[in-house]
RNA sequence: UGGGGUAUCGCCAAGCUGGCAAGGCAGCUGGUUUUGGUCCAGCCAUUCGGAGGUUCGAAUCCUUCUACCCCAGCCA
């Protein structure tokens, strides 16, 4: 959807629409969050769809913060979501609405309701209402105060408006069918009396609108051609459409479709919220948690999560998408992108010794193979060097073509090197390796034709600089957390490995890094520099590893 | 017999005017490679929740059964 190039379900029945000339071929979508907490990549989902439908039939999304309860809402998430939809790549114009905005037209299409004879005063309490409904398989009885006369409800409903009332007194209600099947058609509450300040309406208001009765309203408003929302909205659609037509007013079309659901992560903002409150992690933009600004902080751009969105389509069918794919998503934007950078995560070192001590040369690295304008820079080589732990092994297995005892590997723009001999610490661990190189391999190349099995990476010991890796794997332990058995909760299964720290070498030319870049560490993963990070102190966040085949042969050949 | 939905490969998902199952992820085989990365080539549903039926022919139409999801907030 980012280019609106795929097609589904909801293009179908747009299509329909245009073909049919309904709302004279315009496109006009909105995308409405509640500013109750932080988007994540759920939203996402929304955005892509609302947005990307928009520019794909050259029409307009409008950005509406569905307001309509004070006291769950608060500026501080407006101004988070609006950072969020214009990061993820998309542009609401000057169409920032609220439902807020409506609130005295709302109130006048109550009014309408009521002297229509459509709506009521009712006066039971919260309790009774719930036991008047009735139950799934039984209907519901009508309450004492429906038929009160037009004249009585509206002197009410205007005291309630004026604040004569206590709080959950009293609620405006429709007059529909206490005994239809779909709940939401049995005397929906239209508002109800809450005397708390509103983020945007300050105390002007003591009575607000319910969602049913102000999301379709609010949509017909703003001249919405499709408003597209997520499957459990969907018994709505009757109300959605009885509001439109007793108000005799434009009426836009519903469409639902699933909400996005991920393995390994929960998407709900109550367990988003348990998340943070519970300290579980650090904040709403833990790089561990599937947020917006989470996942940026992380590392991923904005193209990796539209097309993302783009991949996984829209359809009615509840549906779990493999964490895998975002994974994919993003290696496949940064492997584009990103610099390729060395860096040693966990390091052994390495002696050469037939290289003159105290001396330092400058090699040339390729900053990304995939993308030659992305030039070169010049690193660091000296006598004394770090490499990947788990590039040697003492008795290596077949296969294995890294460092071992004898053998000649090639240190990527470097040289080829031979292991000599392992010097070990007193309780038998590996303190170091020796090993000469050869001088006519500058670059990595042999004039020789030998071939050397493997490349590896490494940074110059003396030049190197010390910075923190932070390793983010998944949250949760378990592909579905929000399924859980008796007496346990869905925190019982976060990850205990889902952050590591640890203290890493990175070649020098990261001086300079900035906040927000990311990079390729060679053979390893994706890193982005953190916010935290500072010029003499660098923190590095994985955003994802690099595929690794190596781990799979090494399963097969010793299971 | 409350109401509303959904069922196509391990995971997403096309297909819906009936004509003989796209694509992606994951996986598996090979090839290229100064990243065991990328890239390239190949493989991966005789079958579309089950059972009947209509038809020359059905994932697509009809009947019926089954499973799962949502709804009893003065939340959205």
């Amino acid at each position: 959807m980012g280019e609106g190039s795929l097609n589904n379900f909801v293009h179908t029945m747009i299509d329909e629409d245009i073909k049919n000339n309904k709302y004279q071929g315009r496109v006009h979508t909105r995308f409405p969050p509640e500013p109750n907490g932080y988007l994540h990549i759920g939203h996402a989902k929304s955005i892509c769809l609302n947005f990307g439908t928009a520019k794909k039939y050259g029409g307009l999304c409008n950005l509406r913060f569905d307001d309509t309860n004070p006291s769950k809402e608060e500026t501080e998430f407006v101004d988070s979501i609006m950072e969020d939809v214009k990061w993820l790549g998309f542009d609401w114009d000057d169409r920032l609405f609220y439902a807020s905005d409506y609130f005295e037209q709302l109130y006048q299409f109550a009014v309408k309701l009521i002297q229509k004879g459509k709506a009521y005063v009712c006066e039971l309490s919260p309790e009774k209402v719930r036991e008047y409904r009735g139950t799934l398989k039984e209907p519901g009885k009508e309450s004492p105060f429906r038929n009160r006369s037009i004249e009585e409800n509206l002197t009410l409903f205007e005291k309630m408006r004026k604040g004569e009332f206590q709080d959950g007194s009293k609620v405006l209600r429709a007059k529909i069918d206490m005994s239809s099947g779909n709940l939401n058609m049995r005397d929906p509450v239209l508002y109800r009396i809450q005397k708390s300040e509103h983020h945007r309406t300050g105390n002007t208001w003591c009575i607000y609108p319910m969602y049913d009765f102000a999301h379709g309203q609010s949509d017909s408003i703003e001249g919405i051609t499709h408003s597209v929302c997520t499957l459990e909205f969907e018994d709505h659609r009757p109300l959605y459409e009885w509001f439109l037509k007793e108000l005799e007013i434009y009426a836009p079309r519903q469409i639902e479709f699933a909400r996005l659901n991920l393995t390994y992560t929960v998407l709900s903002k109550r367990k988003l919220r348990a998340l943070v409150e519970g300290k579980f992690v650090s904040g709403w933009n833990d790089p561990r948690m599937p947020t917006l600004s989470g996942i940026r902080r992380r590392g991923y751009t904005p193209e990796a999560i539209r097309n993302f969105c783009d991949m996984i389509g829209v359809s009615k069918s509840n549906s779990t998408v493999d964490f895998a794919m975002l994974e994919y998503c993003v290696r496949e934007d940064l492997n584009k992108k990103a610099h390729r950078v060395m860096a040693v995560l966990d390091p052994i070192k390495v002696v050469i010794t037939n290289y003159p001590e105290g001396q330092t040369e400058l090699l040339d690295a390729e900053n990304n193979p995939e993308d030659a304008s992305m030039g070169s820079r010049k690193i660091p080589f000296s006598r004394e060097i770090y490499i990947e732990r788990d590039d040697f092994m003492e008795n290596p297995p077949k296969k294995f073509h890294r460092l071992f005892p004898g053998g000649e590997v090639r240190l990527k723009f470097a040289y080829y090197i031979q292991c000599q001999e392992i010097v070990k610490n007193a309780d038998g661990s590996i303190k170091e390796i020796l090993c000469t190189y050869d001088p006519e391999t500058k670059g990595g190349w042999s004039s020789d034709g030998r071939k050397v099995k493997g490349t590896i990476h490494w940074v110059s010991a003396v030049d190197a600089l010390k910075a923190e890796a932070r390793l983010y794997d998944l949250l949760f332990t378990k592909q579905n957390p929000d399924e859980v058995e008796e007496g346990k909760e869905f925190t019982d299964f976060l990850n205990p490995q889902s952050l590591e720290i640890k203290t890493i070498y990175v070649e020098n030319t990261l001086k300079n890094a900035e906040i927000g870049q990311r990079y390729q560490f060679e053979r390893k993963a994706y890193f982005c520099v953190d916010v935290e990070s500072r010029k003499d102190a660098l923190v590095f966040n994985r955003v994802v590893n690099l595929k690794d085949s190596w781990i799979k042969i090494q399963g097969k050949e010793n299971p």
